[in-house]
DNA sequence: TAGGCCATCTGGTCCT
DNA sequence: AGGACCAGATGGCCTA
C-alpha cells in the first residue's frame, strides 16, 4: 500500500497521519504497525520504541505478563520497559498525533517566516522561488552589503554591493540576483506581475518596474561567474578581522565566504532600501547620461551584460528571455 | 535518472 | 507532564 505524501493543508483541513492510519484495521494485533518500516526511518532501537512504546508506566496487566518477556528483553540493562497495553497505546498515539500536529505547525511558522524574509530580499520572484538555504544566504549577504554600503557611503548599485550580495550564492541564485539588480525596466514592461522583483519594500504602487528576473535563466553558460575572485578583492582590502563568520567560511571553501567587515551598524527601517525602489524612467540610464565614476562604469557594464533575446513571439506571459553577454567580465576592472 | 528541495513523521533532549 | 526544538529518515516532486 502506498502512503500518500503529506501536503500542507488549508486551514481547517485535517491531516491523516500514519498513526491514525495505524488505528484502522491495518494494525496488527500486537500493536505493531503495518506502516512500512522505511516510512519511519531511524534506527532499529527507535523502531523498537515505536512498536513497543517507550512510554511510562501503565501499572495494570503488567505483572501478569512478566513471564512472557522475551529473553533478550529480560537481560537488558537499565529500567525495564513497560509493556504496551492497549490503553497505553492509545495514549501514545494521541500524544504522538498531537506532537505531529504541533511539529507541522511549527514548521509552517518557520516557513512563513522564511517567506516573509524572501519577500523583502532584493530579489523576490514568485515564479523562481529561492530555496530555504539560498534565502538565508542571500539575507545574510544583504545585511552585510547594506552595512558596508552605509559604512562606506557607497551606492547600493556599486560593484562592492553586488559582490557582497552574491557571495557564496549558488549559480542559479547568482543569476537571479544579477538579473534582478542589473536589468532595467525597459524590456520587462510586459512581464507577469509575479515576476517583477520587489526591492524592499515591494514594487512602487505608483508604477514602474524595479527590475525583474528572467524566468528560468539558464545556469551555465552564465556561469563562469566565480565568487572566488571576490574573496580576492576583499582580501586585498585588508579587512580581514574578527570572528563574524562561521569557521567554514574560508576563501578556499565552497560555502558562503566570510563577512569580514565591522559589526553591523544600526539600520533604520527606512534605510533598508535600495535606490531602485524609486524607478527612474531611464533605468538603466543610457551611456551618455551615466556617471563617469569608476564604480558606475562597472555598473553600467553589468547592466549591459544581458541582451534581450527577442526571438520568437512573446507577450506578458512569455517575456523576452535575457541572454547573457560575457558575464564573466563584468567585475573585472 | 540522479540530485536538489521539500514536507512530514519520529524519538530524543531540554525546559517550564 | 507536556511543549519546544532538533536532527535523522523517508518519499514525492521537479528539473537538468
Amino acid at each position: 500500500m502506498m502512503i500518500k505524501p503529506y501536503v500542507r493543508l488549508a486551514e481547517g483541513e485535517e491531516v491523516i497521519s500514519p498513526l491514525q492510519w495505524m488505528d484502522g484495521d491495518v494494525s496488527s494485533p500486537d500493536g505493531s504497525a503495518s506502516v512500512p518500516a522505511h516510512h519511519y526511518g531511524a534506527s532499529g532501537a527507535s523502531q523498537q520504541n515505536r512498536e513497543m512504546g517507550s512510554e511510562d508506566a501503565e501499572e495494570d496487566e503488567e505483572d501478569a505478563d512478566e513471564g512472557l518477556e522475551d529473553e533478550n528483553e529480560s537481560r537488558r540493562r537499565g529500567p525495564k520497559k513497560k509493556r504496551m497495553t492497549k490503553a497505553r497505546q492509545e495514549r501514545f498515539r494521541a500524544r504522538r498525533i498531537k506532537a505531529n500536529a504541533r511539529e507541522r505547525s511549527r514548521m509552517h511558522g518557520l516557513n512563513d517566516a522564511l517567506e516573509n524574509l524572501r519577500s523583502i530580499m532584493p530579489c523576490h520572484s514568485k515564479t523562481q522561488k529561492l530555496s530555504k538555504i539560498e534565502t538565508l544566504r542571500l539575507a545574510r549577504n544583504y545585511i552585510c552589503a547594506l552595512s558596508e554600503a552605509l559604512e562606506a557611503g557607497l551606492s547600493t548599485e556599486s560593484r562592492a554591493f553586488m559582490e557582497t550580495l552574491c557571495k557564496g550564492l549558488s549559480q542559479p541564485t547568482t543569476n537571479l540576483v544579477a538579473g534582478c539588480l542589473q536589468i532595467g525596466s525597459g524590456p520587462g514592461a510586459g512581464m507577469r506581475p509575479e515576476d517583477r522583483l520587489g526591492v524592499c519594500p515591494p514594487p512602487n504602487p505608483l508604477g514602474g518596474m524595479v527590475g525583474y528576473t528572467s524566468p528560468g535563466l539558464p545556469s551555465p553558460p552564465y556561469g563562469t561567474y566565480d565568487t572566488a575572485h571576490m574573496l580576492h578583492l576583499r582580501a586585498m582590502k585588508g579587512r580581514q578581522s574578527e570572528n563574524h563568520s562561521p569557521p567554514e567560511y574560508n576563501a578556499g571553501s565552497v560555502g558562503t565566504p566570510p563577512y569580514d567587515g565591522p559589526p553591523t551598524p544600526p539600520l533604520s527601517i527606512s534605510s533598508n532600501m535600495v535606490p531602485k525602489q524609486e524607478p527612474s524612467p531611464h533605468y538603466p540610464p543610457p551611456p551618455h547620461q551615466y556617471s563617469p565614476s569608476n564604480v558606475d562604469q562597472v555598473l553600467y557594464q553589468t547592466q549591459t551584460s544581458y541582451d534581450v533575446h527577442l526571438e520568437g513571439p512573446y507577450d506578458s506571459y512569455h517575456p523576452p528571455r535575457m541572454v547573457p553577454r560575457q558575464i564573466t567580465s563584468v567585475y573585472r576592472d
